[in-house]
DNA sequence: ATATGTGAACGAGTTCACAGCG
DNA sequence: CGCTGTGAACTCGTTCACATAT
């Protein structure tokens, strides 16, 4: 079944709506966890539990946590020790009613009138997105994009350490990319395992994907971010992120399309119909960057 | 059948809310239909509009609409002439009411009691997408990513071909990468006008990123796809897609530490509290691999 | 009988607006 | 007052279940 029953989101209050026709056939499914406290902290039992935190967060605020994180750091090296919701929501590109919530979601750390305090903010992001501890990175398949990747050094700031290579190619077996000699894909479970590996990035051609994914898990990877164009298949316990480029182009070539057929509509929304007149909105906030996508 | 063009015009009941001004960068999406009454859509149910088919897809379908595509073409590849919605949608990693959904936007091409036809469907996704046009890609940025996007020759298929690179460094340009010479970044816009380019891909240092997008739209580009770790700022008629490894490194390490944090709750589950004991449950999406929304 | 197409329930995520602390 | 924190309204997206067509 399609089970889910995840997160409950934010806020508590199970505040349904009008629900006009009471009529459901089974609703059932998921029996609310009796939320019905006031989100914050209190959540489990007695402790504020300064440790509780990341539970319950949307995974959407998620991803913007991530890039709250990396323009606070940026003020902060440029001396800034406070910043207003307004001021960081506008340089991450979001509105500030959404930034405050998101911050919520960890916790009230801010001072009213005032705002948050640049280093206390880093610190609790960094504590929910479990970046105090280090996520060790292997990429299977270097070829142009793995190569890419392990010549990233350090992944993306650090605590991502890339500390295994993999791939076929007999003639790329032993040779140094990035100062780390590349291994065979034979050998995942075992370097895997070995290294301690939680990271798992496959750039390998689609139709070694799904192999080298099920190696990856084989050596204990618990998360896998997938840039092959395949829909991979792995056992629950493990967290799958994929990173398509011919999705995103594809997407974005849709948007061209409609915006082509507007410029068509426009031309014939003369007549009737006040309401179509204005033909569709614009789309939302700018720099917003939707997260990604899928 | 929701959608005549873009947001129907307020239905019965005058309900909405106070609107204030929307100060800076707030969308504004004005007018709320209040969801009251039963989306019966009597709204606007008055047309049929055989043409309008692309509008008012949902963003997330359109991501998915790309990936049934790939998969309806290896299928067709294969000699497959129908599929039914539940194969399709195994395949695909959705589940097949969502299929059939997503499916139904682009108007009704299944056969009942059959199932749909591959070929058909190819059609009318492409279509849909806008794949039927040709849209030429920029690659700004030419270090170890960029390389590797350059080399993907024409991108993921066909329908997006690589028509220009460019780089700031001078012992760059005029190099072919790819079997296209490098221009400079200050060319951007000459050379995105002169040959047409649709789509650019931001593959620079954040530093220069922003300086790159506006120059690609003076260039006349729609769509950008970002890979610099910034939130780009451009004219609402372009689209920016982002694509952020450091942000997904970063969800799935959030991911590992949710994981870590349960497996701790668990052991100390052992005393009261008997709802409490299930600690939080697993993921959802059962068969296929999560699937993240985004 | 079987599988599509879809209205409507459900739930996730976003925005609003204001209570309340500093 | 100013700005955070948040309940509640609203919108978007997903799932359910069944009428409907073949």
């Amino acid at each position: 079944m399609v089970a889910e029953r995840g997160r409950r989101s934010g806020a508590g209050a199970a505040q349904k709506r009008s629900r006009p026709p009471a009529k459901s056939g089974a609703p059932d499914a998921d029996n609310a966890p009796t939320a019905e406290m006031p989100a914050v902290v209190a959540t489990t039992a007695t402790t504020p539990d300064p440790e509780v935190r990341a539970r319950s967060i949307p995974e959407a605020a998620v991803a913007r946590l991530a890039v709250y994180l990396r323009v606070l750091s940026a003020m902060a090296e440029q001396g800034a020790t406070t910043v207003s919701s307004e001021e960081l929501s506008t340089a991450a590109g979001v509105n500030s009613a959404k930034l405050r919530k998101d911050l919520s979601y960890l916790g009230s750390y801010g001072t009213r009138g005032v705002g948050y305090e640049v280093e206390v903010l880093v610190g609790h992001i960094e504590r929910t997105l479990g970046l105090t501890r280090q996520h060790k990175v292997a990429v299977a398949g270097i070829g142009n994009l793995g190569h890419a990747l392990a010549n990233y050094g350090g992944f993306p700031g650090r605590g991502f350490p890339v500390e295994a290579l993999f791939d076929i190619d007999p003639d790329l077996v032993g040779v140094p990319v990035g100062g780390l000699p590349v291994s065979h894909l034979d050998d995942i479970p075992r370097v895997c395992t070995e290294r301690q590996i939680s990271i798992g990035v496959i750039a390998t051609p689609p139709t070694a994907a799904q192999s080298v994914c099920d190696r990856l898990v084989a050596g204990g990877v618990q998360c896998i971010l997938n840039f092959a164009p395949v829909v991979l298949q792995v056992p629950e316990h493990v967290e799958v992120r994929k990173v398509d480029l011919a999705v995103e182009l594809q997407i974005l070539s849709f948007h061209v399309a409609r915006r082509a057929d507007d410029a068509e509509l426009a031309a014939s929304a003369v007549n009737g119909k006040p309401g179509s007149a204005k033909a569709r909105k614009g789309k939302a906030v700018a720099g917003n960057g939707a997260v990604i996508p899928s």
